[in-house]
DNA sequence: ATGTTATCATACACATTGTTCGGTTATATT
DNA sequence: AATATAACCGAACAATGTGTATGATAACAT
């Protein structure tokens, strides 16, 4: 890719994440975009063909990226999920969003943040679903699989906006406790 | 009220609910409305400042309404709160959805459904707050309960979201039984 | 019957969107 | 270094949507 597609495309991105860290997305013009972006109007069509096709890929970028680094961090922790305790994966995600690792947490705690929240959700929901087996295996035996897939990307969305919002005061450990609380196997107790 | 604003005023919200069927909050243009509504375009502005003071308002009047209903109905149920089973509020609002009241089934599986969502999020937190004796008792004495009734909010919502989004293929019983395994609680289960 | 007031139709200024086009500049290639 | 390619610029443009203003008309309450 020419080094001047990239230039443009990296500038249009930074001012959008800035822009929204201000307001809405709604309420933000392409004007607006192409002005702090510093680029020709004709220019910016040129890279997206409306200012939602200009979200999508922002979403696809960050998250395909964070994800991705989740998959090669797998091997890792394959220990960690085989013995039946999913809660590291989800503590590392707290971990960065502590870090605001890309930009995440800007993203996070915007206005008009649901479709971040839905591709971070669709992320985890993937993720999970790749460790079905030990949730068939624990609690998924009365309740559809992609049921509580969806539950627990849900419970980890929620618990992080709810940390958000209450600027954080917990420790990435201690949020990780709440959450781990809130999904905790009831069944499995009882097996102990 | 007057009477033509009473109906200046239903035939606004109707046509907003129609559109809102068809397509994204956001792509529906204050034209459209007052066309499928049949009133003048100043009419319009006479009511509503904004297409969005329109939306908060029709959340406001729709949700106010099924809360205060659940609120009134609530002597009736005291006895099932006390004996620590929230499950029948929910029931009932399973079934509630089932039947469509007041459009709240629509307005939940148009797009463009974040507000409505947060809107009947908060309601629930209202409701679930206030019965935080039996929570605290049960579950909250290591979580703060404001989370906690979030948490449960959330995992109602993402239950009915993911009901509606399924075609709603199970009885408000057997959807309801999901949301039940999902928040019963293990300190309970471990106690009996 | 009368005064009030909501509604209507039209027009208007303004902002935003997405496109077009010729000229300019950076890039890659030879 | 010369050249062809392609990205960028800026300016203009039509099309659409927003919110306001105005005077006339019709419905309402008393």
């Amino acid at each position: 890719m020419d080094r001047r597609q990239r230039k443009t495309r990296a500038a249009i991105f930074e001012a959008l994440i800035s822009l929204l860290n201000e307001k809405s997305f709604e309420k933000i013009t392409v004007g607006e975009i192409i002005e702090r972006a510093d680029i020709g109007r004709a220019t910016f069509y040129a890279h997206f063909e409306t200012k939602d096709f200009l979200l999508r890929e922002l979403c696809h970028e960050l998250f395909c990226h964070v994800f991705d680094c989740m998959q090669k961090e797998q091997p890792d922790h394959n220990h960690i999920f085989s013995c039946n305790a999913p809660d590291s994966v989800f503590l590392h995600l707290f971990e960065h969003l502590e870090k605001n690792d890309n930009h995440i947490l800007d993203l996070l705690s915007c206005r008009s943040n649901e479709l971040f929240l839905s591709y971070f959700k669709s992320g985890l929901v993937r993720i999970i679903s790749n460790h079905s087996l030990t949730l068939k295996k624990s609690r998924a035996d009365s309740l559809p699989p992609d049921f509580v897939a969806n539950y627990i990307a849900s419970a980890f969305v929620e618990t992080a906006k709810w940390w958000i919002e209450n600027s954080m005061n917990e420790s990435p450990e201690e949020i990780n406790r709440y959450f781990s609380a809130l999904i905790a196997d009831k069944d499995e107790r009882s097996l102990v």
